[in-house]
DNA sequence: GCGAAAATGATAATCGTTATCATATGGCCA
DNA sequence: TGGCCATATGATAACGATTATCATTTTCGC
């Protein structure tokens, strides 16, 4: 029978050892569908980790944005939110005002556009956010 | 001579009186050249009012947003910035990542894209929140 | 297994913003 | 021109998400 093959260190940076916590927040937002607050990612964890504190859940969610396995967004209201990143792209949020759920979508053509708005005013791009807020589609039809 | 014709009140809502900590908050927003957090809000306010406290500079930023004389936004770090807003349209920001200027700009392309991208996953549009982050022109060149 | 370095949990600290509350002020009306 | 009462104000406590601190535990190359 095959020998279990040995799970990779969640964070791939130097000087960076394994932890069976950092694991599970990794676990937590990869299984859930993204945009948790790090309460959220909490309370996910601990399912595995029951003793795991919120300190290492930041300190954790904060090594795995460096390491590009999560990305983080901060919402206007100022509560930052995660999700899976790495192989997963680039995209951009249509936020719902009514039920606060969160739908994604890319559109090349807006991406090229501020390539050339941030051309025009001498800019060197290095990212963006943009965030559309409106009804979702299902709040749309409750009103 | 001409009778000194009385100032309006800096808030047309319905219920709220005249004051002169307020007016000085919306002179402080107008006479700058915007993006200013609510402590550079008092720094200048306190030119004319001495004795303004914090909280009145809150209390009359909110008012002010309510009635559309100024617009708050709020960056990534989560400190809310202050503008002039009423005669002035909407517009989205670039932000310098090295020296945190902010230049302003508007693409009626990107405007228009947007409300197809939200048609397509049928959002009833709201509003949006586009920042671009990179170097200035000046900041550019220094590297 | 040892030991240095990294990770952890409890909790204090931070900091922008809001709530509270006693006092001051604005402005309608007599 | 007061009087009255709702609104505005300042000082300060409270709030909440996040970070810093520090004593203890865990990791992992040897
Ligand atoms: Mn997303
Ligand atoms: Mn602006
Ligand atoms: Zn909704
Ligand atoms: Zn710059």
């Amino acid at each position: 029978m095959a020998r279990k093959k040995p799970k990779a260190n969640s964070c791939d940076c130097q000087g960076v050892r394994r932890s069976r916590r950092r694991d599970a927040v990794l676990d937590a937002v990869l299984a859930s569908g993204g945009h948790l607050s790090a309460e959220e990612v909490h309370r996910e964890a601990k399912k595995k980790m029951p003793g795991i504190g919120i300190a290492t859940v930041y300190r954790s969610l904060k090594c795995l944005c460096g390491c590009g396995k999560v990305a983080e967004f901060i919402p206007p209201d100022g509560v930052a939110r995660y999700e899976a990143a790495g192989s997963r792209g680039h995209h951009d949020h249509l936020i719902c005002t009514a039920c606060g759920c969160f739908a994604e979508a890319v559109d090349p053509e807006i991406e090229r556009l501020q390539e050339r708005l941030a051309a025009r005013h001498g800019f060197k791009l290095e990212g963006h956010r943009l965030e559309i807020y409106g009804l979702c589609a299902r709040c749309a039809k409750k009103k």
